[in-house]
Formats: structure tokens, sequence, C-alpha cells
DNA sequence: TCCCTCTCTGCAATCGCTTGCATGCGGTAC
DNA sequence: GTACCGCATGCAAGCGATTGCAGAGAGGGA
């Protein structure tokens, strides 16, 4: 049998159509024992409203668009997720795209999904521009990146970065690598100037190596490099590298904590099945994935664009201790 | 400006709409020179054709729900993307809705699902009655699981575990254990049973141990069970219990593969972050997503429910070696 | 010249829902 | 009793695309 629309619904009921739709999309114009009826009755034959149908005349598509660099990066899961919830909570739709790491590919992406959704949340989007001008005209909302004039959520670790620094300083290290993200990146830059600042004012002398990608193997790269600085400690630009620069180590014999503390950021899964434990800096996923959603219902309400920090915070953990020798 | 629309595109290259949605729809019915001035036209104007009026009155919507039991596992991520990328191929948007690890919500979801979508990709489902239940008369594949009449891609490990036991025999091994994974999970009886099947004609004693829970926390706890048997090989449900049996046994001061040679599944990127990097059986994730989209293409057009079976490949990495003592 | 065919284009109905407006009703105020 | 008000409901016009059918015009055959 064929779906159930309003009419079968109606007819059912004895009632006209436009009854049967305010009986959902404005319940209290409509007697109650009424509504009570048709409700029931839609129930019972199954009635799911047709989103196009109603997409049609309302121009709401109820769904929110999320476009990801790269879903395989242990870091957007659970922002998928938090923003699924969210979005679940306005009654909206997520559809995922990923970029498959391709930073020109976001744009074209960004445009296409522009056509069936309501709004756009760009996560760590690797160009501005491009992106910008793509979805020029849609409401939507950046994700761990400024962007002018844009609305943005965005995670700040400065202050979480500046308290790993004294952290490591109060375990006796006074010579910190830091090991750069791709310069493309906004949040690698981020970091950097974080631990920079910090640097500058504690009596640690920092050694700026990189930029290296973002990957496993770049943080695996990234090791043997940091052999020859006569560094205890070590920045790196997320988890997935500090797991590479872990690695690396290991190969070449040196272990952590005891030849170098290992300090990874975003605290993804990985950071916790890894041997010894990272310490890093957990960015709060879930309050970032709200408070996007929040936002672009601000945006699709006509509001100015807004931007959101959220604090990291330094989680503890087996990856750090004295400084050797 | 509002966007573009058939009318605004007729009216501009003065012919009916008729005839500009012929141009999109099927092209080869008109004339060439005006084709081509109509899709100048649309391109200037940046024409995106409004999916949710042709989702009207076609009844095709153009998206495809895909549910996942839980976006976190790393497992899912590259499903994910694979299948994201066979939807485009198809020119459909993929849905994705997560279940967030609870699988009495999973038929609920697909049932909300099921309004808006063409057809619904189901991923490693826990219950399966509920789940088929929920989604009859929606074209739908089952991915991982097998469903009495329902369309289904599974990855068939039996013959790489297999493989993988011999490996283990060859090195010398005569007691192995196996860590089960959740009894409810379909992947986990087919594994244990492709398991049992090899031990029963080889040498070598099996020592079944568990269930455990799916988790890098399970697998740690696995690992104390463990300990106790005398076992010097081991065989994990998945990967992320197989890091969770490496963390626990570098807690009891056990190092892999000296003491214990283990063999992981599904091939997921922790496997390579960890260090030794996992021996496991890799899933052909990119083929899965690709099958599990053209049997739902096939459902869409009304044929038979299939089944495709792909088989898992031994990859052999540094968690196994020679037996100690 | 007439008729038939074939190609291309337009007309108008339709998909399921929302919504502004008109209508009918009972109740209240005068 | 009349006038008015407000509530609950129905009518009908769209939203933007697709598509069956019909008509116009060009070309070919007799």
């Amino acid at each position: 049998m064929k779906r159930a629309t309003i009419y079968s619904i109606a007819l059912a009921c004895g009632v006209s159509a436009s009854t049967v739709s305010r009986a959902f999309s404005r319940p209290h114009v409509v007697n109650a024992d009424l509504r009570e009826r048709i409700h029931a009755k839609a129930r019972e034959l199954g009635y799911q409203p047709n989103k196009a149908a109603r997409g049609l005349v309302t121009g709401r598509t109820g769904m929110i668009g999320l476009l990801v660099p790269d879903i395989t990066n242990p870091f957007f899961p659970p922002l998928v997720r938090a923003i699924q919830r969210a979005a679940a909570e306005v009654d909206s739709s997520v559809l995922l795209v990923d970029a498959e790491e391709s930073p020109a590919a976001e744009p074209q992406l960004a445009r296409r999904l522009a056509g069936q959704v309501d709004g756009l949340l760009i996560a760590s989007p690797r160009s501005s521009t491009a992106i910008k001008e793509a979805v020029e005209g849609l409401p939507s909302v950046i994700i761990n990146r400024r962007i002018r004039g844009a609305a943005a959520v965005i995670c700040d670790n400065t202050r979480a970065l500046q308290r790993a620094g004294r952290h490591l300083e109060e375990l006796g290290h006074r010579r910190v690598a830091l090991i750069r993200g791709p310069s493309a990146s906004w949040a690698a830059q981020q970091r950097a100037d974080a631990i920079h600042a910090w640097a500058a004012k504690s009596k640690t002398k920092l050694v700026d190596l990189g930029p290296y990608a973002a990957s496993f193997d770049g943080g695996a790269g990234a090791a043997g490099a940091l052999l020859g600085t006569k560094c205890t400690a070590v920045f790196a630009f997320d988890d997935l590298m500090a797991c590479g620069v872990l690695a690396g180590l290991a190969e070449a014999g040196k272990t952590v904590p005891k030849d170098f503390s290992l300090i990874g950021c975003d605290d993804v899964l990985l950071a916790r099945t890894v041997t010894p434990q990272l310490t890093t800096v957990a960015a709060p996923v879930r309050r970032l994935g709200e408070a996007a959603v929040e936002l672009l219902q601000q945006a699709l309400a006509g509001e100015p664009p807004q931007e959101i920090r959220l604090d990291g915070q330094l989680v503890l953990r087996a990856s750090t201790g004295p400084a050797s020798g």
C-alpha cells in the first residue's frame, strides 16, 4: 500500500486536509478532541509527513549539511556525533559529506550541499576564502577556524597549552620541542602561537620543528628530527602525530616518559589506547557540536554572525614525567 | 536575490519551463543548441535544481540513510567514507545517523530515517528482528549481518582467520586463547566459529575466553584472564580490544610479541598506531561500501535481495612472533 | 498538392503539504 | 432581537519540479 498522506487521514476522519495539516504543525489551533482523533488515526496508518512536500512550501528542508575534511581522522567522529545529537534536538537531520582529505574539494562539496540543506556546518576548513565564497548567502557556521564575517565556534587551547607548558616546567624540563602541524592549518598556527607565548615568558628554550603532515607517519618522521635537539619534552600538534612520535621514538630505542615527555592535543580515542597513555589537551567536543548547531539556528533566524570560543582542558596522563638527566 | 528556478531560466531564454526541465532530466530530447543555451543561462544564474520539488513528483529523494551503531568506533569512519563515495557515484547523498552505541535505539532511528530516504543502509545492527520489521517495505541493505530475506553484504573473515591460525601454528604456538566479543554481535559469533573450526583440525589447543565488551577497556580487562591460561598467543575479537589486551599485558609486565603473540581484526587505524603494530585481518572496507550501495540500487530497482560476501585478508605485522618457551 | 511522420516544444495536471482568507457557528453585550 | 466577536474549520492557491499528451512545423513520399 502507498504511504499515508494528510488526505488519507482527512478522509478517514471526515475532516479536511488542512485540518490534518494543522493538527501537526500548529496543534493548538485545532480542537483538542479532534486533534487527538487525527493523531490516533495517523499513528494507526503509520503516517510520516513527507518532508519534501513540506520543504517545498516552507522553504526549509530540515537538514543541515556537515562538511568534514577527513572523517577518518579520529577527532571528527565524536564531533559528528555531538552535532547530530544537537541537530536532532531541533528536529534536523545531518547530511554528512567527507572531503576525503582534499582541501581543494571542499568549496565544491559545500556548493553542492548548499542546494539541499537549510544551513551548513563546516569543520576545520583548510581554505578560508574559497569556502567563504562558496557558501555566500547560505547560513553557515565554521568550526575551528576564524573567518571574517562568518559565524564560528572555535576551540581555544591557548590557556590549556600554557598550563601544559608550566606542567613541563615543574617537571624540570628546560628544552622543549614543538612539532608543528601543517602550515595551512589554522589550529596548528593557533597552537604554535600559544606555545611560543608560553615559552617567551618562561625560562624554557623552545625548539620549533616542522611543519609536518598531521598524520601518524608525519609524527613518526618528526621523531628523527627530535633526537638531535637535546630536548627532553615535546609538544605534538595533535594526538595522532603524538602517537607517531611515540612509535618513532620507540624505534630509536627511546622510551616515553623516561627519555622524553610527550604532550598531544585533542584527546582522541588514540590518546588512551597507546602505551603510555597520552597527556593531552582535551577538546570540549560535545559542547563544540552543540554550540555549532545553536549558532546555525541563530543564523537561520537571521541574527548576525557570532563567535563562540570554548576552552580546551589539560588532562594529565602517563606520557609526561620528570626530565631525564 | 531568490534562488533561480526553471521558471526564471525559462523566462530568460524565452522557452517554457518544461523545456528547461527536460534540458536537464532528459537532455537528448531537446534541441542541441537550445539545450546549450539553457545550460549556459542556468550556470549564469547559479541554478540548482530544487531536490524537494523533484522528490515530490518523482518519489525519490536522492538520499540514502546510513545507520551506524557507533560512529566513534574506528571501524566505521572508513566505511562511511566508502559508502559516501559510492553514493555520490549514483548521485545520492548520505544521511548519517549514529545510534550512539544503543542497540535499543536502532529500530526507532531506522524508522525515522525511513520517511526521508529512498533506501537504507544498516551497518552491523545488534538486533536483527527489530530492525527488520522497522524497515519493512523500505529498500534496505544490511552490512555485516545476515538477516533472512534481506539484502546483505558481509565481510567473511573465516578463511583469513584460519590462515592466521596456521601462521600461529608455524610460529610454534600450541595453546591459543580466543577473546570473544559481545554475544549479541553477529561478527563475534562468526569469528569465534571460524577460529574454533581451525582449532578443531589443528594440533592446537584453543582456550575460549569471554564474552567481553568490544572496547579498549574490555580488552584490557581480558588481559588478566589471559595470564592464567598458559597460552602463548591470542586472537582478539577486533583491533580495539587487541589494543586493550596489549595495554593490559604491558601493565602486567608482559610484552608482545615476546611473551604473547596477538592478532586483531578489522585493520583499523589503531592497528598501525600502536607499538608493536598489530597483525590483523583487514576488512575490504572500500569494496564493502561499494557493494552495499550497489545492492541498494538493485533493491530500489525492485530486484530480489541478494547477499554479497567479501573476504577479509590477513596482514602480518609486528604483534606475532615465535612462541616463547 | 496533400498527407503522413518525426522532432521538438508547450500546456496543464500532479506530487503532499502549508497558509491566507472566507465561512459558519455559538456566545456575549447591548 | 440585533450586532459583533472569536474560535474552529474548509477552500483554494501556491511551492518547483516532472511528464503524458497535444500541437506546430519541417521534411518526405505519392
